[in-house]
DNA sequence: TCTGGGGTCCTAGGACCC
DNA sequence: TCTGGGGTCCTAGGACCC
């Protein structure tokens, strides 16, 4: 039977969470910044339109920003997480086999259903209805496909907001008018390269007939990609929720550090939320990363300091990945330069009930894990950090973000509530 | 003064083994 | 004098995504 994916994506996600709240904003320019409030992340039509770019640093557009009364914010991935999860569960009531794809974009297979047009306003609608956020829906029989309807979508006025790509000959018709860097997956390096073979569109790219060479200058991935565009599904929803294989934690600091003692404190931190996070998915690291690094947009004497280690015994305690951390600190960090940044990872992950435990295990005991688990609890229950390692520092003030912008966590602290009105 | 954070997948090349 | 060939595993780095 002919496949069909729906891809649905959320309108300028962000700044349209913070509209719920705030809907005097709608048909204001809004935009969101990132952490540390250092660049544009998220921007609404309104705010397009003024010139204001993805990733564009606020200090370069603060002015810009002023002048034309744009509403700016500080990111609430706290507020945006909960909204999205709201979206993801009517999309499921909706339509059974979904794969979330993103914050604010999932798949979900349309297969067999017969008006898919109209099924998919009847999508747009209800997540407007219930949730507030607006969204754009693109279908087409592989997933690739429905990306590029979804891109058309947001790009035509005339659609309302939905295309629908099953038809071949309109799709044949779309693909020439839209440029081969749209294609999801094809970004500046593929699409400079394919630009040299004179492909320029969409269709150009779908319909070239040296396939070997794709396959030679795009890898296998760009192979598929293309034989995507012709309507031949190379990607299947992924509806299980796979676990990470790596968990990251990094930010930049409010204020440059110098000291090491701060350094510390940050990356206990980090390794906090890391390992809360692989707890939350049931596995054990074997591996764990650490680095720091000086501003590179500055100018002066640049560092970067990278560690790594394999751990014997896969853990997932706290407390000993805050000792190792600490110990490839110890062994790399250099004195006297400006660290603006710093993070850790963790990766070569085992689930739980699959590690093996050696004779001369000196893995987790039992009580190691129980005290996790009851820090977790208790954090979860009361809220996060109330409950930390003494490492983790209690002053801050030396490396935290700004975030001067921020919005009230209207859904997830009843103290912040009461300034909804 | 001020430039985010968190992921995945693929490939080439080195190390190592028989 | 003459010094193979094939396989696997690991890692770094590139590219891409939101």
């Amino acid at each position: 039977m002919q496949k069909a994916f729906a891809l649905v994506d959320c309108n300028s996600f962000y700044c349209s969470c913070e509209r719920v709240f705030r809907p005097e904003l709608n048909q204001r320019p809004v935009i969101v910044l990132s952490n540390n409030d250092g660049c544009a992340i998220a921007r609404t039509a309104e705010a397009k339109q003024l010139g204001i770019k993805m990733g564009d640093p606020y200090f370069k557009i603060k002015k810009l920003c002023q002048d034309n009364q744009v509403e700016v914010f500080s990111s609430n991935f706290a507020l945006y997480t909960n909204l999205s999860d709201r979206v993801m569960s009517t999309l499921n009531n909706l339509c059974p086999k979904i794969e979330i794809y993103s914050i604010d974009e999932a798949f979900c297979d349309l297969t067999g259903i017969k008006d898919l047009s109209p099924f998919g306003f009847k999508i747009q609608q209800t997540i407007l209805k219930n949730i507030g956020i607006p969204v754009g829906v693109g279908i087409a029989p592989t997933k690739v496909l429905a990306k590029l309807a979804n891109h058309i979508a947001k790009k035509s006025k005339l659609s309302g907001g939905v295309v629908n790509l099953m038809d071949v000959d309109f799709r044949m018709m779309a693909m020439k008018k839209v440029p081969v860097e749209e294609v999801w997956g094809i970004g500046r390096a593929s699409s400079e390269k394919l630009h040299a073979l004179g492909l320029h569109t969409v269709y150009d790219f779908a319909t070239y007939k040296n396939e070997e060479h794709i396959q030679k200058i795009l890898t296998k991935v760009g192979l598929q990609i293309k034989h995507e565009l012709l309507g031949i599904n190379c990607f299947s929803l992924g509806q299980d929720v796979e676990k990470k294989k790596e968990i990251m934690c990094s930010r930049t600091f409010g204020q440059s550090v110098f000291a090491k003692e701060h350094l510390k404190e940050s990356i206990a931190n980090y390794i906090t939320n890391a390992s809360e996070k692989m707890r939350r998915q049931d596995s054990l690291c074997s591996e764990l990363s650490v680095f720091a690094r000086t501003n590179p947009f500055k100018e002066g004497a640049q560092f970067y300091m990278y560690d790594r280690i394999k751990i014997q015994h896969p853990t997932r305690d706290t407390r000993k990945l805050i000792y190792f951390a600490f110990e490839m600190l110890e062994a790399n960090f250099r004195e006297g330069y400006e660290y603006k940044k710093a993070g850790v990872k963790l990766s070569g992950f085992f689930n739980t009930h699959e590690y093996q435990l050696d004779f001369f295990n000196t893995g987790d005991t039992l009580s190691d894990l129980k005290l996790m688990q009851v820090i977790d609890e208790i954090n979860k229950r009361e809220g996060e950090g109330t409950l930390k390692f003494a490492a983790c520092g209690v002053d801050d003030k030396a490396w935290r973000m700004n975030r001067g912008h921020k919005s009230p966590r209207y859904l997830t602290s009843w103290n912040d509530l009461k300034e909804f009105n």
